[in-house]
DNA sequence: TGTACATCAGTGAACGCGCGTTCACTGATGTAC
DNA sequence: TGTACATCAGTGAACGCGCGTTCACTGATGTAC
């Protein structure tokens, strides 16, 4: 009666329910990534997941909500990674290490655990306004971390940096996934590196 | 009998049938970069031109094939039109031109007539092997045209700073559609062209 | 000059398919009294 | 202690829809003889 958490009620252990969304948030990231928003299904998802498709509406009211937080936690975890080598480096070296990782053959093979801007930015733009303001706020978060290894008097100036070098690296990026021979693409992803190093050194 | 060029029986004039294909492929190509691969349809392409969707097959094997020549032609047209642009600039301003061009507020907000690359890049890595070979030749055309006005010591590395500065903008471009508040997309685009403008040139 | 036939761009019904979403149901658990 | 009931994550059939593609057909025109 007086129960504010009322999840011994269940017939699954408390957080049962909370792992489940958390298990079809990560099988989403990694799928609307490599085969985009529209070819990513949701019947095909919970198959993965050994459940059934009806009871993905337990968790997420459509496919658009689930579509915006698994692009959250896409870029929320390549900011991780980013940071973590950024941290790795030696000091200076931040930034280099930044560029490096993101532009680097291994990010360019694994898209499905690669930046959701460089899989789905041309994409985006279409989604509703809804989603595109969630969107949004996860790029500023990211934009926001990486401001402090990026170039700049003021901290506006650093976020606008990172900004531009970001949206640059991704179609770097999603360009080189594009081109079908190996060298070809390797070739374009060094040369965007250096293209990208020595436009924010300068 | 020796009928090199049996246009002449049929029952539309000669030209008509090329025409048809003609409109198809125009039509594909503003629906595709509005759309995007997916949401752009065969019976809604041929309801626009006021045709059934059957008739579609006389001049195409296939969506994708069309999808190829589309993008293929929208980026012939992007590059008559930054070519134009750099053509009608001061003698020296060729560049400047082209980044302003692309980067440019009319550019971000015509979606069906911009660059082909800025409105489906992340779709592209996604097609198959023909399609993307088709791609990369439509993109290498484009990137030879250009390079006359990138700097750098010899064609390969004007081609390799034309490349990292298309995708680039393209992903600048991309992101900047997705921003829901206008203020902060015109400023996004403006921080992108100083900053492509400053790379190039240092 | 007439007539039988071939051509083929376009039509529209149909096929097979799979989507996003809904919904009545199941069944294990806990609550009320 | 027992029993009627509530809860709710997950099930799987079903709904409505629209896709890409195929195909038998139409009908205007030209060709053969």
């Amino acid at each position: 009666m007086m129960n504010i958490i009322p999840s011994s009620t269940m017939r699954y252990p408390d957080d049962h329910k909370q792992k489940v969304r958390e298990r079809i948030v990560r099988a989403a990231a990694r799928q609307f990534r490599s085969r985009g928003g529209e070819r990513a299904t949701i019947p095909a998802l919970m198959r993965d997941l050994r459940l059934t498709h009806g009871g993905f509406y337990r968790h997420f009211d459509s496919k658009e909500d689930l579509f915006a937080e698994a692009f959250g936690q896409s870029l929320r975890q390549v900011s991780d990674r980013l940071e973590a080598a950024a941290e790795q480096a030696p000091p200076g070296g931040e930034l280099t290490a930044i560029v490096d990782f993101y532009l680097s053959p291994e990010h360019c093979d694994d898209v499905a655990n690669g930046c959701p801007v460089a899989a789905l930015v041309s994409e985006l733009a279409r989604h509703p306004g809804d989603a595109r303001n969630s969107f949004q706020t996860a790029v500023r978060a990211h934009i926001r971390r990486m401001a402090r290894y990026m170039p700049g008097a003021t901290p506006e100036e650093r976020e606008r940096t990172g900004s531009t070098l970001f949206s640059g690296m991704a179609g770097a990026l999603a360009m080189a996934r594009a081109i079908p021979d190996e060298a070809r693409r390797r070739r374009a992803l060094d040369a965007a590196r250096r293209f990208y190093l020595a436009a924010v050194r300068g």
